[in-house]
Order: C-alpha cells, then sequence, then structure tokens
DNA sequence: CGCACCACAATTTTT
DNA sequence: TTGTGGTGCG
C-alpha cells in the first residue's frame, strides 16, 4: 500500500474531526470545541446555564467512541486513501477511519461534588450510551478515594473496612478529648479546633509537625491545639476510622509516598474529568493532578464567580492559576446562557461585575428580555411571607405547578415565617437541608449500633448507644471504663467483656458484661443475615424500638418511625447496588446527604438556603430577606473578601430563576428574637434599574440612600421609620372577616368551593373549604380572605 | 441515674 | 425565636 502524502494527511486529520463533529449537532460552538478537545489540560469555564453538563456528556461519549481522533494529528495504523474516502464521504463506513483509540470505560474518571451531581452525570451517560456507562467512574471526590482506600488502606495501617465519620461524629470526639485534656469548649470551641485541624490537613501538615511548630512558636494556644490535633488523630487511627477530610489526605498520602499505588492508578485513568472546580481545596487540587499524572488530560470544569464555599476550604485559587498551574492548557468559555430571559442575566451580570478577581465572563442570551424582576418591600417579616405565598397562589391559580417555584433564603432561620404562611395558605411545600434525615438522633442512634456491631473497636459510637436506651450503665462508669481502655490499650468493648476483672467497675460490670455479650452476638449475626434483618433484630433486641414506642409523645412516634425509615434505606441500598454488607451500607450512608433525596417530580413549592440551590433551576425564584446585615450577611460587612463571596452568592441565587425573579426585603423584621430595620441589599443597588419594576417600595430604605441620621440604620428603633419617609398608612391586617359557613368563595388559586367548616382558633378560624376542583383545603380564614372573594 | 429547668448563642455546609 | 448543653434536684 502507497504511503499517504502530506497533503493527504492533512485531509485525514481534517475530514476526521468533520466527522466526529457530526455527532455533536446540537451544541454551540464553544460546547463543540470543548467535546472535541480531549487532550492534555483544559480548563472549561463553564457560566450559570451554560449547558457545562451536557458539555460533559458528549465529552465523554466523544472520548468513547472516538478516543483522541478530534484533537490528534496522528493518523491510524494503515491509514489509506480508502480510509479517507469514506471519511470524507461521512458515512457509516467511516467510523473506522474516525476513530483513535477509543477509551475503554473504566479509564474514565469524572469526579463530582455531590452525589446526586454523581447520579445524574451517571443516568444521562447511561441514557445516551448504554450499559457501557456504568463502568465510568462518576463519583464524588470522597467516594472515589473511598474506593482507593478500601483497596490499601492497610498501606496506611487502617483497616480496608474503616469507618468513615461524620462532621458529628468528629465534633463529639473532639468535646471527648476536650474534656480528657481539661480543655474549656469555651475558649476552645470544637468548631474552630475542627476547622483549624482540617486547614492543617489541607495544607498537609500533620498532627506531629503541627504540634512541632506550635511549640517553636511558643505560642501557648496553638500548643494546644496541636494536642487535640494529635489525639483526635490518635484515636482515630484506633478507632479505624476516617473523617471527611481524612478520606482524601491519606488518599494522596497514599498515592504521594507509594509508586506502586500510584502507577497503578495513573496508568488506569487516561481521562480525569473535575466538575465544580471552584470548589476545591487544596488537597482535592492534588489529588486531581497526581491522578490524572499519568496521562495529563484533566478537564476541569467550573465557574469563579460561583465559587461559595470558600468557608468549607475551597480555594478560588484552583481555578484562577490553573492557567499557570498548566502551562499548556487551553481555556474555553461558555456564556451562552440557555436558562434565563435577558433581564435576569443583566442583573446577574451587572452584580457580579463589582467583584475584583474574576476570569470575567459575561453570560448572553438569544432568549427574550423577559419579565422585570419585581422588588417587593414589606413591612415585615410576616407580610414578606404572605406576599411570596399570595404570588405562588396567584402563579397557580394561573395554571403553573407548585414545583415552579423556589424561595431562597441566606440562612435557615429565615425558613420559618414562610413555612407559616404556606401552611396556612394551603400551598404544599418542601424545606430543602436544614436538620437532615441521617443527623438526627435517633437515626444516629441506630446507626451507631449498625458501626459498633460492624467494627466493635469504634470506642464514640460505643459511648453513643452505651446507656441508650438506659441500662443502668452511667456516665460515670462509662468514663472509668474508657480510662481503663486507655490505660491498658485496649478498645472500649473489651474493657466491657471483662468488666469483671476491673474492681472500680463493680457495680456496673454486670451489665456492661450483658450489653458486651449482646453486641458480640449481633456481630455474629451480622456474618449470616443481610442488614435489614439485623436492623429488626438490633431493634428488638436493644430495645430500642420499645423505648420510643412505649413513651407515646408526639416526638417520640416520629422518631419511632424515622427508625422505621432506616429500613427503607437499608433494602434501598441492598437493592440499589446489589451489595448485601453491612460494611457497604455504612460507608455509603456516611457519605449520603438529604440533598441527594430532594425529590423533583413532588409538587411542592422547594424552600432552600442560596448554597442548596447551586445547580438547580425554577421558573419562578423569590429571594427574601434583601437587606443589609442578613444578605449581604452582617459577617461580610466591612470585610471585602467576605463580601465578593456574598455576591457570588447572590449571583448563584439570581441565576437560578428562568422565566422570573422576586427579590423581597422588609422595613423591619423579628430575627433572633429581636427586631431590627436594616437597608435595601446593596445588591439591589448593582441591578440596573430598568431591570427592576419596585412594588411597594418606600424612600428612607434604600442602601444608597444617603442617611440623614448618622448611624441610622444600626440603631434606630425599628418601629420609628425613617425621618424622610412618612410614615405609611397603617395597614390593617385584618381582612374582611364577612365570610361564614356555608358561604360559596372563589379562591385566587384553588378556584370555586364552599366553607364547609369554621373552627374558631387563636382569634381566627380554621376553615375547611371544598373547592370544586382540587377537594377539601384547611385555610387560615384571615389569611385566605385576602386571596378569596365571596360569591 | 434521669429528668427538668435555665442560660446561651445563633451564617452558609455539596462530603 | 429556637435549639442545645450544663446544672441541680428528686
Amino acid at each position: 500500500m502507497q504511503a499517504m502524502t502530506t497533503e493527504m494527511e492533512r485531509r485525514f486529520v481534517e475530514a476526521r474531526r468533520t466527522y466526529v463533529r457530526r455527532d455533536f449537532k446540537n451544541l454551540n460552538d464553544r460546547q463543540l470545541e470543548a467535546v472535541l478537545a480531549t487532550e492534555g489540560p483544559l480548563l472549561i469555564l463553564a457560566g450559570a446555564g451554560s449547558g457545562k453538563t451536557t458539555v460533559l456528556i458528549h465529552r465523554i461519549a466523544n472520548l468513547l467512541k472516538y478516543g483522541r481522533a478530534s484533537d490528534s494529528e496522528e493518523l491510524p495504523e494503515g491509514a489509506d486513501e480508502a480510509m479517507l474516502a469514506a471519511l470524507e464521504q461521512g458515512g457509516e463506513a467511516g467510523l473506522a477511519a474516525a476513530r483513535l483509540y477509543p477509551v475503554e470505560p473504566w479509564r474514565i474518571l469524572a469526579i463530582t461534588f455531590t452525589n446526586k451531581a454523581a447520579g445524574e452525570l451517571k443516568d444521562r451517560l447511561t441514557r445516551m450510551l448504554g450499559e457501557e456507562a456504568n463502568d465510568i467512574w462518576a463519583c464524588t471526590f470522597h467516594s472515589a478515594c473511598v474506593r482507593i482506600l478500601r483497596r490499601d488502606a492497610e498501606r496506611l495501617g487502617f483497616p480496608s473496612n474503616f469507618t468513615i465519620y461524620d462532621t458529628a461524629d468528629s465534633q463529639s470526639l473532639v468535646k471527648h478529648i476536650l474534656k480528657d485534656q481539661n480543655l474549656d469548649e469555651k475558649s476552645f470551641a470544637p468548631r474552630m479546633l475542627l476547622a483549624e485541624i482540617s486547614r492543617a490537613k489541607d495544607a498537609q501538615i500533620g498532627a506531629a509537625r503541627y504540634l512541632k511548630e506550635a511549640r517553636a512558636s511558643g505560642d501557648i494556644r496553638r500548643i494546644r491545639i496541636g494536642e487535640v490535633y494529635e489525639e483526635y488523630m490518635r484515636r482515630m487511627f484506633a478507632a479505624g476510622a476516617m473523617d471527611f477530610d481524612d478520606l482524601i489526605s491519606f488518599t494522596v498520602k497514599l498515592l504521594q509516598e507509594n509508586e506502586e499505588v500510584r502507577g497503578y492508578w495513573q496508568r488506569r485513568f487516561r481521562y480525569v474529568l473535575i466538575d465544580e472546580y471552584q470548589d476545591t481545596n487544596h488537597l482535592q487540587y492534588l489529588l486531581s493532578s497526581i491522578l490524572a499524572g499519568g496521562s495529563g488530560n484533566i478537564c476541569v470544569v467550573g465557574d469563579d464567580d460561583q465559587s461559595i464555599y470558600k468557608f468549607r476550604g475551597a480555594t478560588i485559587e484552583n481555578i484562577l492559576s490553573f492557567e499557570s498551574e498548566y502551562k499548556n492548557c487551553r481555556v474555553i468559555r461558555l456564556e451562552q446562557n440557555y436558562r434565563s430571559t435577558g433581564q435576569i442575566l443583566d442583573a446577574a451580570n451587572s452584580v457580579i461585575r463589582n467583584n475584583l478577581g474574576r476570569k470575567g465572563k459575561e453570560l448572553w442570551t438569544n432568549k427574550d428580555r423577559g419579565n422585570p424582576i419585581v422588588l417587593y418591600m414589606a413591612d415585615n417579616e410576616h407580610e414578606e411571607a404572605q406576599y411570596v405565598a399570595s404570588s405562588i397562589l396567584g402563579d397557580y391559580g394561573r395554571g403553573q405547578n407548585w414545583r415552579d417555584h423556589a424561595v431562597l433564603y441566606r440562612m435557615n432561620a429565615q425558613s420559618n415565617q414562610l413555612e407559616y404562611a404556606f401552611k396556612r395558605n394551603g400551598i404544599p411545600y418542601r424545606i430543602v437541608g436544614g436538620t437532615r434525615f441521617f443527623d438526627r438522633a435517633e437515626v444516629k442512634d441506630v446507626l451507631a449500633y449498625l458501626c459498633v456491631i460492624a467494627s466493635p473497636s469504634d470506642d464514640l459510637r460505643l459511648n453513643r448507644i452505651i446507656n441508650n436506651p438506659p441500662r443502668g450503665i452511667g456516665a460515670r462508669s462509662v468514663e472509668l471504663a474508657q480510662e481503663i481502655a486507655y490505660r491498658e490499650g485496649l478498645s472500649l468493648i473489651e474493657v466491657l467483656r471483662g468488666a469483671d476483672r476491673y474492681p472500680e467497675l463493680s457495680r456496673a460490670a454486670i451489665r456492661m458484661r450483658q450489653f458486651a455479650a449482646l453486641l458480640d452476638e449481633l456481630h455474629e449475626r451480622a456474618k449470616e443475615i443481610t442488614p435489614d434483618q439485623l436492623l429488626d433484630e438490633l431493634l428488638e433486641k436493644t430495645g430500642y424500638l420499645r423505648m420510643l414506642e412505649e413513651k407515646n409523645t408526639v416526638e417520640d412516634t416520629a422518631r419511632a418511625e424515622n427508625v422505621r425509615e432506616i429500613k427503607t434505606s437499608i433494602l434501598g441500598y441492598q437493592k440499589e447496588s446489589g451489595d448485601r454488607t453491612l460494611e457497604g451500607f455504612l460507608a455509603d450512608v456516611a457519605l449520603y446527604t438529604d440533598l441527594d433525596s430532594y425529590d423533583k417530580d413532588a409538587d411542592c413549592v422547594v424552600m432552600m438556603t442560596m448554597h442548596s440551590a447551586k445547580g438547580l433551576e425554577f421558573p419562578t425564584v423569590f429571594i427574601v430577606g434583601m437587606e443589609e446585615t442578613i444578605f449581604p450577611g452582617i459577617r461580610a460587612i466591612g470585610e471585602p473578601e467576605e463580601m465578593e463571596e456574598e455576591r457570588r452568592l447572590c449571583y448563584v441565587a439570581i441565576t437560578r430563576a428562568m422565566r422570573q425573579l422576586h427579590l423581597v426585603c422588609a422595613k423591619q423584621r423579628m430575627i433572633f428574637g429581636r427586631t431590627t430595620s436594616n437597608r435595601v441589599s446593596r445588591f439591589v443597588d448593582e441591578i440596573p434599574e430598568s431591570c427592576l419594576q419596585k412594588k411597594n417600595m418606600q424612600r428612607g430604605y434604600g442602601y444608597h440612600e444617603r442617611r440623614e441620621e448618622p448611624g441610622f440604620a444600626h440603631k434606630a428603633p425599628a418601629v420609628r421609620p425613617p425621618v424622610h419617609a412618612p410614615a405609611p398608612p397603617v395597614k390593617k391586617a385584618t381582612p374582611a372577616t364577612d365570610f361564614s359557613l356555608g358561604d360559596r368563595v372563589k379562591h385566587k388559586a384553588f378556584g370555586v368551593g364552599k366553607i364547609v367548616k369554621m373552627t374558631p382558633m387563636g382569634g381566627d378560624f380554621l376553615i375547611d373549604v371544598e373547592f370544586d376542583r382540587i377537594g377539601v383545603k384547611k385555610l387560615m380564614l384571615r389569611v385566605a380572605a385576602m386571596n378569596m372573594e365571596k360569591l
């Protein structure tokens, strides 16, 4: 066969690129470029709503189907004119010529931040590529590390079935240590200690070095912290446990220090993709760069403007300095937004423009201008919530779904009034975040049982359950036993087993031995039966469920319900993963969050913090509490860096909205039991006036407006209106109460109905209205009257 | 040992 | 305002 000429080689490469391109017709130019640039380091700056996930999916599809064909000059073996012709023709026949080292799915590592994102990625990949997609590693940093560590944790001295401590576990451990070291929780706040330990781990400073440096500095406080750190690591190690940071830092350590392990993974992964790169910390950066170190094919996707987790150690530097870190890297900006209308994007752009130190990006859209952003000023937090509720009722009446609406706030504490308003108005809602299912005390208790059964040396969890339900082993006895354990170098359960041998335990010794025997028995049973069966046995034999059922209060019934719910979750795991091991379930649970269970399909208004909203979108979004000291939060005021993070948060919140955005503030509000009066958020001022439709706005509260009295905003008692704003007419909250039993009414959202029941309640009435379309609804009359007329 | 009461503090939190 | 954690009593 005649070798191809240079000219033909050029044509071949060109034709091949065109061939591959045909598979991705539905992408825009920038997206396409990002999909085709498979080789070497690549930074994709993906603005909000720019089709980032689509790009990731197609990029992977490209790798699997064509390998590096779209991004290489290399010709396949035996390239000849016939192949070139087939390519140029563009038919099925060209496929063989177009492929260049197609990638095996298991050579692709795609890392996201949430299980939810990972799950979505997997789903979409499976839908597009079929079963083959199952071999792709699409997971979170943490779950990737768990998989790596399960294989080689022994090299670090950990058992391969190490347990994972969540934040609450870590906190509880720190508290124990503080107590043992006679340190005061006031001056050594566990939260602060953990943050410091986390920072040290991120900087790869081990406890020994931390302590050494602290001693050298002579700073007594740092020495104490170092001692806590050291003890923390010691106990974690003894318990065979790792916290979230450890998962990453030990993986990095393992890879850095062990050439064999490093080589194994580097040879395995040819393509590494990292999503939400702006949220990575230093350690995660290291991990990704090591894992991609074999091939050098690292693709990171992120948006510096959406970095909102600095407080968790994320460093925006990672994304800002990617270009200098990887000298030959390519940068692609995705700026076309497919989500929001023009005015919403204008608002987002002009807010974020006020930040310094960004890569610079401007979102644009083909969509029309859309509706202006509604800016509403409520009298107080009560009315704020009612405004949101009424607006949603109106939309619902016009045919929109509840689920098309999201209410975003800065802090969870703001959700209360909204909840009441939704309840009063009969609006179905759902709160994402807050206390999570797996953070509830009763759930943690039961999981602690399972943990101890799985790994008996887990002293921390054993401590949690040793006298729960009460079995006559008091705090003092536990303390004594724990002391003995330290002294003898045993784990707590070993002391319990041989409790007779320690005279100081005299009184509780029998019960201790009984309890240890029970745990040992369950430990043995765990080898024979499935986790769900074990759970049943455990709840029965420990008397835990009985304890809750006997109490019979509302709370305890709910708790018992939650405990039973764990079974659902175990069964779900067994079904999903096909795995029947207790360890597997526990590892999964440790990395599970509530966000994962957020169900898009239920028709409910969604309430959550702006942080939780990242990555989601809704036709209509309400951002409430648009006031200085709330958003931006008080802690950010006067702190330029923090302020920029708040502004990014604002950018994230605004860009969640597809069609309609409401910004709501209140002239005064009660927060943490105090009434305050704040000016309108500076972020509102950063939005062009032309995008805003002001409702109920009153002068004197603007951020930009000069204050007549110095310090007014901080000192003025809530009740006093600003001097130059005439006192607003006092709005009587009492609505027309001329509704009575049997009335035919027309409600803004629920349509026509009849009042079938009226129950006096707290100076108001709870009414049951039988609506023609949707049946009976319970509403508070006073509130309902605002949205309802008599027929 | 367990419960009741009081003081206190209180962003955000993908794992 | 809410939740939590510590103390003191039965």
